[in-house]
Formats: structure tokens, sequence, C-alpha cells
DNA sequence: TTCGTCGATAGAGAATGTCTATTGACCGAT
DNA sequence: ATCGGTCAATAGACATTCTCTATCGACGAA
């Protein structure tokens, strides 16, 4: 039963039986054969077909709600049963935005500190991939923003502010300065992460805000990619300064603070709205408490 | 899998693996082998045995609580589903304390004008039993007192407010009076519930309270027995005024308020704290609040 | 029309689940 | 100490379910 509910879940991911089924480790007709029979039980079909998939029925959308509540139940259950045999072990798969990559390091760090046995896995996302994978349970905690766009069932935790500072070359234009306004850095050619990254989005909407326009020279979906251009002194980028602080400040690469206004991010941690925790899952949680007040200093 | 978490549910129910597997309508070694089933897929022993059932280890505690979430959770999704087809339909099981039974029609009344397709089931039980089957996903609600005794993980609507009364008849002993004091209600021989009933225990606790000792003459579990020996003009009993208005009062019947202290006790609905609700739980609920003005008043 | 993709179906074999019957351990009473 | 009685585990047979491979039929794009 638990374990048809888990191709519900994977088909809600990859809306395709046979990728879906592959993500589930069994063939494609095991997992028609296993909605099939979902639907058998509930007396009412749960997917849209068509000789391809086409969503879910509404009927269809409330089991996936109830699904991903029970199959992540079943989840956190054995991975506790599992820490009290074992301590605290297993993997911890975090997903973070581009711009908070950078200070991942200081959970995860003391967190082996606590908890040598568990592992991690952290993805590169969007903060919308991120609500996705949470809801669907592919990862246990994000890290992203959580002022702007209306975040799910989850619960979060401020880890930090994110505030913007112009990172260009001393001996280019405004480069002496020690700050510009959004309306200097609009004049500026910027290397800047792709649209798709609210990153972005909040970078175009302060610069619309200060008269400009947002016409970067290059984007990018890596940060790396973005300070690597910086670094040959040609280009120039907006980061939250915590990031540029993290990769390497110079003499010639400066980073001012851009000002009018004084725009400030909240990026903290996500973790799914369940009750109780994942252990695994709290202890990151704790890690981000304990974090948060040095991160903010 | 779910299966077998409830062998787990049905095991803390009756201590009893034989009698665990005929709740679960399995044979005994069936339950047992899904029992041993579940301790090897979580590496771990749950039950305490020695020839014969001897409680749960602190895993299979921890199991058991997410047995319960898991199954109850499987349950309230197919309800929902099945709620989706065919209106609100099904089996609501309720347990209420005797001195509330009087007043579950003033719920299950228009109830089922509102959803004529739900079938009920109502027992009769202590306060305690009432906790521990909805802790045990036995009911689907109680009717029981919410102040006294520590409520576990439930959600409470309060229905009304128990006051007690001297039921006895007008030509005995206090008959005339218009109110008494529960040091007189002590000198008079009572019949009461059995000690194992909150209500008996509120008693005794305000008849201790008022100077006097419980020596009831006669003592029962069942409320109609109580009454019913009230009725024949020889016996006297404390209930609380809405149920001996319900049992009917005559001129020779009467209920004497009961004063120093006018004890109140809150009743009230309770339900699992399951978010989401059960609809045909939400459902009763919905009705409580309806209901509880005019109980009140 | 033809080809390619997608999901459903058929049928065989493997894995699980469930039953009856029995065993072995323990407990209490003689 | 022995004898019954109760309880849960085990053995072995049978049934059900699961999962696979192979294939089909429907649909859409070229």
């Amino acid at each position: 039963m638990i374990d048809k509910l888990d191709y519900v879940l994977a088909l809600a991911r990859e809306k395709h039986f046979g990728r879906a089924a592959e993500a589930c480790g069994v063939t494609q007709p095991t997992l028609s054969a296993g909605v099939k029979q979902l639907e058998e039980q509930m007396g009412v079909l749960l997917v849209n077909r068509g000789s391809r998939f086409q969503g879910f029925t509404p009927e269809g959308q409330r089991v996936l709600d109830w699904a991903r509540r029970i199959v992540g139940d079943t989840r956190a259950m054995r991975e506790e049963i599992n820490s009290l045999r074992h301590g605290l072990s297993g993997r911890l798969r975090i997903a973070a935005i581009p711009t908070a990559l950078a200070m991942v390091a200081a959970l995860t760090t003391p967190y082996r500190e606590r908890h040598p046995n568990v592992q991690f896995t952290i993805y590169s996302r969007t903060s919308i991939e991120i609500l996705d994978l949470l809801e669907n349970l592919e990862i246990d905690a994000g890290i992203t923003y959580l002022g702007n766009e209306p975040l799910g069932r989850v619960n979060a935790v401020p880890l930090y502010s994110e505030r913007y500072r112009l990172l260009t070359s001393a001996d280019a234009p405004l480069g002496n300065r020690d700050s510009v306004t959004w309306a200097e850095v609009a004049q500026v050619p910027l290397c800047l992460l792709t649209p798709d990254m609210q990153n972005r989005r909040i970078i175009d909407r302060l610069l619309k805000g200060a008269g400009g326009e947002s016409r970067p020279t290059l984007e990018s979906d890596s940060m790396i990619l973005l300070f690597s251009h910086v670094r040959t002194g040609r280009w120039a980028s907006v980061m939250p300064a915590k990031l540029a602080e993290t990769l390497g400040l110079t003499d010639t690469l400066r980073a001012i603070p851009i000002v009018q206004p004084e725009a400030v991010q909240a990026i903290g941690l996500v973790v799914p709205a369940r009750e109780p925790m994942m252990q695994i899952t709290a202890a990151l949680v704790e890690e981000a408490k304990r974090a948060a007040p040095m991160l903010e200093g």
C-alpha cells in the first residue's frame, strides 16, 4: 500500500509512467498496475489518461496530498528507529539557492562534528524548485528566501539577511566609491543570474525601482561563472555581501554597498511542516538556530 | 506494510497476540509473522516476549506512535476520497461518559439531518477509556470532561457545563428544599456511579470537601439503573442537571440544586488532533460548535 | 501514412501472505 | 514434581499478489 502511494508521488514528480517507474526501481507495468490497484481500492480514477499522462483527477490530487504525508511519516519512522540504534545516521538532502551555497558549510560543518555518521547531498536549485523538492519529499531541507514568494506547508528558521554589493574592480567606473545607488548600478553592464532565479528577480525589481532597467551583459545559473568573470576585472556583478566575502575580495576587486534603497532579503532554513520532524532534520534546525546569530553578527 | 502497522496497533490494544489477530481478522501466526517482519525491517525488536506478550520495547513504543499516525491518516484518506464520491458516509464512532449520553442526541440528530448516509455507533465509556479509544483509533470522537484530568493529543470543543442536583423524592428528607449543601448531601444514602467513573470521583471530592464522606448505598456503572432506583422514591442520587431533566422529573421526583460550592464541570467533544481531520469527524465538530450555545443556554 | 513514444495488457514465474497443525515455553494448581 | 492449560513461535501447504518480459494499441509528429 505504501509502495503504491510512493508510485503516485513519483508519478507526480516525473509526470511519466516510465520515468516514475524507473525512479521507484520497478518496471513501467508494475507501476501502472500499482496505480490501477490504488484506483480500484479507492473506487475512483486518480490519473487522467489518454495514451499519455495527463495529470491527476481532483481525487488524485487529494490522494497525492495524503500520500506525501503518509510516505513522509513512514520514512520519518524508519529514520527515527534507525537513529535510536545507530545514533543519527543516514543521508541529509539539502537544496540551496546559489547565492546561499557558500554559507551551507556554516551548517554542515558543526553538524558533522556532532553527528559524524550523517552523509550530505547538497543541490543548487532555484527557490521555486526547492519548494517543489520539499513538497515531494526529495529533499529534507532547503535554504532559500523567506520573505518574498509564498512558502508552502513548511517551517522556516531565519539564518541571515542578504545585503547587496556591487562587485567590480577598483579601476572600473564607480570602482573607487564607498557606496553606489541602484540607479548608478543600472548604468553598469552586469553579469547576473538567469531570470528563473529569485535573486535575479529581486535585483531586477530593485533596478527598475531606481528607474533603471535590467539588461545584463551576461547571464548564467552559476555564481562561480559570474564571479570568475568579475575577477578578470572586466565585468561587474551584483552579489550578496556574504557571498562576495566568501568568494574572496582583493585590493583590485571590491564589493561596494548599494544604497537607495539599502535592500535586505531574509534567507533561512526551510523544512517540511511535519510533526514530529525527522531527527536528522531536527538536528539541522538546531544547527541553524545556533548558527543564525553568528551569521547575522 | 500498513497492515503490519495495524497489527501493532491491535497488539497494543489487546496485549495478546491471539486476540489482536482476531481483531484484525487474521490468525495468530499471521499476526506474529507480520510483527516479526516489521521487526526485521526496522532491524530492532519491537515487542518484549517471554512466552507471552510483555509490552513493547522503547523502539516499539515509537513505532506504535507512528503507526497510529500513519494508519489514522490512511483511513482518513480513504474516508475523504469516499466522501468526494458519495457525500459524507460511513460510520461515525463516538464514546461518551454515561452522564453525557442523554445529550448525544443533540449532536447526532442535526448531524443526521445534514448527512443522512452516515451511520452511528455510540459507546458508553469512562473518561479514561474514551481517551484510550481515541488514541487507538477505535473511535472517531469522544464526549467527556474537559477540565480535570489531562487530555492527550486531542482537540476539544466545549459543549456544556455539568451542574449537580440532588435527585430525590419530594417526601424524603431534604425533599422539600430549594437547595441543599454538599455537607447535607453527604448525610443522605446515595446511589452513585462506580468509582472508575470520573463523575463519581468528582462527587466524592465534593463530598469530602464539605467534610462528609462518600459511602453510597448502591453503586452501578449504569445511569439508567441509578435513575430507576431513585424513581421508586426510596433512593436518592446526585446527577447532572441536564441528565435529570432528560430522564424526566415529576411532582414527586425533584432535582434540587446543590450549593457550597456550586460545582461546575466542563463537558465537551474531543477529537484526535489530526490535521486535516476526517471529514466525518470535522462535520461532528461543526455540529458541536452549533449545538454548544443551545446547550449552555 | 509511417514511425516513435507512451501506457495498458497478457502470461509466466517468484515472492509474500495466510492458513492449519503442531511444538515448546511458561505458569499455576494439584 | 507433575499435570494441564495458555500463549506465542514454527513448519509446511496452499493461495494470493507482485513483478517481470514481451507485446499490443492508441496517439502524435514528420
